[in-house]
DNA sequence: CTGAGCCTTCCCCCAAGGGGAGAGTCAAGC
DNA sequence: GCTTGACTCTCCCCTTGGGGGAAGGCTCAG
């Protein structure tokens, strides 16, 4: 009887490497049909073929090997549906990535690249409902959503008195995680389920006006820093972002107004 | 008098972390305005924070940091430019190769799996128009097509016979680089540049038709595979793939043909 | 019998970082 | 001027999904 394909057999039938095929079987991603107990040769099924293919597939997307053994290991064809479309969406979404940071980069290497100009200003204290919380970076946009409908479901529109806005520490983009806290100024504040009073204080802001998607908002954040950096001013603190015009406002991305603002204080001179 | 921005100062000004813009500095790609000769601190200047953005939009888009290198170093602001659409060009590629996987993924996994069977076909020994050569898989389809392309230029219209095909050597798969020929029948094979006469020897194959773009050829070449080895049989030999229908004949890729021969052995029984 | 194929184990390599250790440096406050 | 704490330096190891190679031994099929 012909116990099953040799490795190099099923290799040359899924365009498979025989050292990657072996991988895989330690991976736990595809065990052979039958191993030997004696010889420890792997012995694979032609209906381990689509298998093969499969992972294939995935690993073309850049799917982590683990993430494929979780497809693979659920048995349920609807769930393992979903946990590949899962994936995919997290391929759209790269696509998608990677389409608004071309159109980025060609703003960004285009010659005309102006725009309104930093400035200084003093703001004082004052009281806002707001939200915090330790975040991931990759998790910020998702985060801002909750905290933002959260705060949005306590203080309806006749409350509020002016734009939403976060502040965001540095580590958030230095380390990759760090605090967030999304607030509103609303005529009078108060705890309530996550929402907390957050007093801010006065500061002395660099402060300039991003126009459009935030795609290339960190472009923004580079011209309002060598602004600061070229008068002797240094940044001290966690940047504040407020959106006078932003998604709630308008789909029109376009016409976005995102108002940076860098708590800074004057270099004594080193 | 500021000797510039320290490297933490750099990092928040522009959104890369301490780590990453040692390594820029190492690799050569963003070397700080100044360093200490003494300590070996890095100090930056705010006019470097353009360029800091620029590397980054390119890591966001997977260009490796040699290619930014070059990018970088380039002086010619046009040939920069160039040099920067091909690297878009790359990663449009990429988006369209990612986008093809999905809906090959997508067929894999529907049920609906079938299409014409495999059969066996015993075909006698014939002499071709060759180009032959040892290629790696990555390069395989721009070679494919410089070599058809001296192909036809040598033989006209009204001198072919048939269908073009080619034949690949199972380790360009499964090793990565391997023999591969295109061949074309024609009236009178004559040797002629890198176009030799190949000499075809009489083979059984076992024969299958895939329908449509080559995005997942590899489904049916595994069904081919499976009954192969379903039927005693093992495959010996580099595969054969004609084209009756391809990209020369109609740019509707659904259209295609391709013709997938593996030459078999009967198993004497293990 | 012989050669090709297969087994494990070991080491090194790539990319583009992250984590952490141990030591030196800077600037502010006292 | 000194201390202190934050910052920075270099150096080494870890990651992922492989690829390359070698050693040393077994197994399979013609």
């Amino acid at each position: 009887m012909r116990p099953g394909l040799t490795i190099g057999e099923f290799a040359t039938l899924t365009r498979l490497s025989v050292r990657t095929l072996r991988r895989y079987h330690q991976a736990g991603l595809l065990v052979p049909a039958r191993v030997d107990p004696h010889t420890g040769y792997r012995y694979y099924a032609a209906e381990q073929i689509p298998s093969a293919q499969v992972i294939q597939r995935l690993r073309e997307l850049d799917v982590p090997l683990a993430g494929i053994g979780a497809v693979l290991a659920t048995d349920d064809p609807a769930e393992r549906g979903a946990l590949v479309e899962e994936h995919l969406g997290r391929v759209e979404e790269a696509l998608d990535r990677a389409r608004a940071t071309v159109l980025s980069l060609r703003r960004l290497l285009s010659p005309e690249r102006s725009g309104p100009s930093p400035s200084l200003r003093t703001i004082g204290a004052r009281s806002v409902a707001a939200v915090s919380g330790e975040v991931d970076r990759g998790e910020s946009l998702a985060w801002y959503a909750s905290a933002m409908a959260e705060l949005d479901a306590a203080y309806p529109r006749e409350e509020r008195t002016g734009a939403p806005g976060g502040r965001y520490a540095n580590e958030l983009f230095t380390a990759g995680r760090g605090l967030m806290t999304v607030y509103r100024p609303v005529r009078t504040p108060r705890a309530h389920g996550r929402v907390e009073v957050l007093g801010l204080p006065a500061a002395e802001l660099a402060v300039v006006v991003h126009h459009g998607p935030h795609d290339d908002i960190d472009v923004t954040y580079g011209r309002l820093g060598a602004w600061v950096a070229g008068h002797a001013l240094a940044v001290d603190g966690p940047v504040h972002e407020s959106y006078p015009v932003g998604p709630a406002d308008t789909g029109d991305a376009a016409r976005w107004r995102t108002e940076i603002g860098w708590p800074v204080f004057r270099i004594t001179g080193r």
